[in-house]
DNA sequence: TTTT
DNA sequence: TTTT
């Protein structure tokens, strides 16, 4: 994918919530993440701890999303490249409203950074069976064979033929 | 600025309009710009060059937005490094709305990146008078003397006494 | 290619020569430049403007190494994505020596931010290892054939099947 | 400071050893690093996992060289924002060398990414020039008094008062 | 060795 | 020399 221009986004920051992920007609998983960066600075009158808590919405397609199913969770910290998307949808009544989100594809990558072994987020998620024919016969197969391993899971470009 | 988590946007584009300045109540310049990056990629079936554009909205503030005011136009290629940041708004009915922004300040940096002579964005804006009582004296003091030298406003970080 | 860990370099800078381009025994090419990066700020204690140089070895490969041959020359100014790699080489008499370099490969992506019409680097460079007398008569053959489209040639990534 | 083009350089990785630190004749800490990054990647021919980890030297300043010298030991797993810097020094015999390096001054920023209580690189390093026998009883005597509390020393900027 |  |  060629470009004229950059657009770029690099997170640090961890999930406020387990993911969600959905399935393309076509069987892709997308995921969605809401994740939180926070920044923290002394005020300089008062001399007081600040803090501010920024929330982005991340999608994840096809390999990776389904990575973040398996291994992300509410809490995950995680390093995120993407690029910023704004994508205009309806209301129900009909009205436009526009949400800005940052995707993660091909030119994207995503990284674990809490893999130690014990940790919340090195466990895999419950591996929800997809929507009955996109992954019928064995919905596991991908799941590592020793899910204790620990840290597993960590680094996954799009290019990737596994991820581990 | 202490920071627990990474938020940073890169972007390289282009001006869609003019900026739109204003002041605080305290004089300080914020200014408001819509950026345009564009990818493209040849489509694998068709064989076809596609094109999207995704626009930005970002904000400048201080030092940076009066350059932002003084050097920039519809048209102008910039360089932008700043972080997301979701603000809430309320219609005029008094309905919720968001609304995602790229922030320049402190810890950001702008670029112009087309300092050709004679190019459109090295001629400085109009440097329209700001609030009566916030810049009173001699409002045009800090532009250069020489408006047709070119290329002179690149670079622009907060920590700077002059721009250049 | 996964990673564990992230190793990555922006920047924003000129050539200091025409780009060094080499082809590999199975014909990709190696394109070498040296890119200038510029900072300057001004002496707390002097008042004065302070200018500091730092002088990038940039290497690109394959479909990107063909482009920076044909349309980068000496003060181009481009964005460039890409990591860090420090390698071992050995002098005449048989010392080691360490080079670190900024690659540009599959991961990176090359911009040309000085695309306007006339301007030096939009100009390709003479193409090839050209039998001697094969080229002169038709010196421009791979100019595009619009030379006043203004831009071609920005932006390049790896999984390009043509770069404009 | 001023910038005319753009140098900047993103890690994430782990110190290969313990800091090295040291103090300039004005007092200010100056601390050297070795970061390891590592790409995997499957082999296209044999598939197997291929690994290259590549070696950085990091070097910090002033208030996070302190945070460096504290909370950083081997292992710990940093993300660090800097730009690159090429050094020429001398051999004892008189010889050219040149060494590149990352540094991460006012415009960079340093986190610690494995804050986990009872991890090592929590663990602040064994406290300066320590008159011999005085820290062996109370190691951790350097440590925040509320130990539990997690997360503490992540994220350091230079505009900081205290990191945490 | 670039650029401004 | 790290990490998984």
């Amino acid at each position: 994918m060629a470009t004229r221009g950059v657009n770029k986004v690099i997170l640090i920051g961890n999930l406020g919530a387990d993911p969600e992920v959905r399935y393309t007609p076509s069987g892709d998983a997308v995921a969605n993440v809401r994740l939180a960066t926070s920044e923290t600075w002394k005020d300089r009158a008062t001399g007081e701890l600040q803090e501010r808590t920024e929330w982005h919405n991340v999608v994840f397609f096809g390999k990776t999303a389904e990575i973040v199913k398996q291994y992300l969770r509410k809490g995950s910290k995680i390093y995120v490249e993407g690029k910023l998307r704004t994508r205009k949808w309806q209301t129900q009544d009909g009205q436009d409203r526009y949400t800005t989100e940052v995707v993660v594809d091909m030119g994207g990558t995503m990284q674990m950074l809490d893999s130690r072994q014990g940790s919340a987020s090195s466990v895999p998620l419950e591996d929800t069976p997809p929507p009955a024919r996109s992954r019928p016969t064995t919905p596991d197969a991908a799941r590592p064979s020793h899910p204790d391993s620990g840290g597993f899971g960590d680094g996954a470009d799009f290019d990737d033929d596994i991820p581990f």
